[in-house]
DNA sequence: CACGTGTTCGCAAACGTGTGTGTAAAAATA
DNA sequence: TATTTTTACACACACGTTTGCGAACACGTG
């Protein structure tokens, strides 16, 4: 079998005994090309399977169609989803994306972030992985003109532009939910002190604390990190404490579940022992027993909305950051 | 700010009085190329912040470091974890991913095809949609030389690598083990007639009843699709017939989960009334009451293994059509 | 008929790299 | 010293596409 090469423009032109600039015209409708013309060669073009070679167009234009997206982990649900929602969108704009994962690793992200540069995306959409302290990678592509816009997990140190939820909102209203029902220890399982979603969720914590005049304990705030291990560490730890919270705000659904593991294991039960809310909503959430109580977070919404704003920022060349923020909305199970 | 445009060969050639050629030959260790030159110029491209034009160098060597990806949609469970596989391993080729999702849709898909081959991607692995009966977007791909590989869910009228779970066995083993719990009015909810995964997990279900003399009964077999939606209807239909089955085999999770819609629905108990096998283990079927017992599917392993088998393809330049099949396993929970 | 004007197309250069060939100078050999 | 070989680089072209410029031609106008 062999290998046919591809056709190309000139492969019509010739066919056609045209110069290969014509074709090139006659394919985008060129008003300098008669329509008879134009009709025969793009006859031919479909006849010969023609694509065009978008290296070749790109090398010339010096622009992609090419969008790249860097996620922790792809399989996770949120970020499944955002994707989903990013692709979505990206496929109205004309651009197609190249997905990386980081695996949560600060290296593996830098590599990622250079090879997606050496591809030369058109704009970067960056959810940062758990371990990246320093954003230097993602400064660099902004210096040299890219347009980078992180969604959900933002880098504080860097200035783009970023899609989040109202995290300062949802921490408050989780927290809040659980003071109107009765509650006075409420301890949280908070993520990584370097990511402005972790801080904005503990200062909703603590800020609606503040306003129901329940005193602040340092010691029932647990930094962990986002993943179901976090939320297991971090509940025995709560446990160990002399006095038990009597409730627990968890920085997204995995850790509440890791909570829900261990509070199984040592026979304590959900709400009546200790009460959980969750953030994210995960789908997971909605089957365990009792179903959690949780923070919703549009994931594939905002997936869709990075990639709106990035788009903008393409189209309109301008260099302002713009923040969007997501509403959320407290969905009440049984788990408090 | 200024849009810097980015270094080139030619920028380092001319920044160090030397010809460009020789730049691009420094980069890549040519012996030719003096050793102290080789270090200046590596030293003073790092300093200028190069990093290669792809698109140049691709269209220049006819090759690119991209792979196509197509699914029907990112956010599934079973989607998502594949793609994540298949990142992991491209990453370790060296390669980048390019996602694309149909939406089940069979023009969508055509679309996606065209625009990822017009990006002269290095290979396509894709999931087809519902929807697709005919396979001639992926035929062209593969007659001018393109490297396909199908994962899960396969065209049969394409000749093409695929790699997939045991479906027969996996059908066979879920009916097998409905029939040892004593089971005699075995439904089926199957999946689409154009799919080889479900007309080989249909096969296991017959082969299965066959084997312990359990009479085939058609109206017992709803072919629908994989999404929840059509387990609801197919649940539906069945409910409808005089005498209900006693077991349903669901061709995936999603279509179990719609029948467990029903049967709560209308009041009726799972297992005592109906017990319910599924097959793929999404994480949810853990956590439903009853837990789901199914069929476990690598999800991440499957997406793995497609992009090993497309870099040996791509690497080995041969043209074998390759079959690989992974096994299943059965996940006993309560359902049953 | 000379001229301007508009239509339709060809020619050539360019984007950033890679590579075959040519060619001085340096080194090795006779 | 004369010759050959080797070293280290320059030159030019190619990949497939886009685009500015200009040529050939037809037409209408004075």
């Amino acid at each position: 079998m062999l290998k046919n090469k591809k056709a190309t423009i000139k492969d019509i032109a010739k066919k056609l005994g045209v110069h290969h600039s014509t074709v090139s015209r006659a394919l985008r409708d060129h008003p300098d090309i008669h329509p008879n013309t134009i009709k025969l060669i793009k006859r031919t073009a479909e006849q010969m399977n023609y694509q065009p070679n978008m290296f070749a167009r790109n090398l010339k234009n010096n622009q992609t169609n090419l969008i790249g997206v860097i996620v922790p982990e792809i399989k996770h649900h949120f970020f499944a989803n955002a994707i989903g929602g990013v692709e979505e969108a990206a496929h109205e704009h004309g651009y197609v994306i190249i997905v990386c994962q980081s695996n949560e690793d600060y290296e593996r992200e830098v590599i990622n972030t250079k090879a997606l540069i050496s591809n030369r995306i058109e704009g970067l959409l960056v959810s940062v992985s758990q371990t990246t302290r320093d954003g230097a990678h993602f400064q660099q592509f902004i210096d040299e003109g890219g347009k980078l816009v992180f969604f959900d997990r933002a880098l504080e140190s860097v200035n783009a532009s970023k899609v989040i939820v109202d995290d300062y909102r949802g921490g408050f209203k989780a927290t809040e939910y659980l003071i109107k029902k009765g509650k006075k220890r409420i301890a949280h399982l908070a993520g990584t002190k370097e990511l402005e979603i972790s801080k904005l969720r503990y200062q909703g914590y603590r800020d609606a604390l503040k306003k129901y005049n329940i005193p602040f304990r340092k010691n029932l705030v647990f930094w962990g990190g986002f993943q179901e291990e976090d939320g297991i560490e971090g509940m025995e730890y709560l446990l160990k404490l002399k006095t038990h919270p009597d409730s627990i705000f968890a920085v997204n659904d995995p850790a509440a579940i890791g909570a829900y593991e261990v509070l199984e294991r040592r026979g304590l039960r959900i709400p009546e022992d200790i009460a959980v809310v969750g953030f994210s909503n995960n789908p997971i959430s909605a089957f365990i027993k009792p179903a959690l109580t949780t923070i919703e977070q549009p994931s594939y919404e905002m997936g869709k909305a990075a990639m709106e704003l990035l788009n903008e920022m393409l189209v309109s060349k301008r260099n302002k950051k713009t923040k969007k923020i997501l509403k959320t909305k407290l969905i009440i199970r049984d788990s408090v």
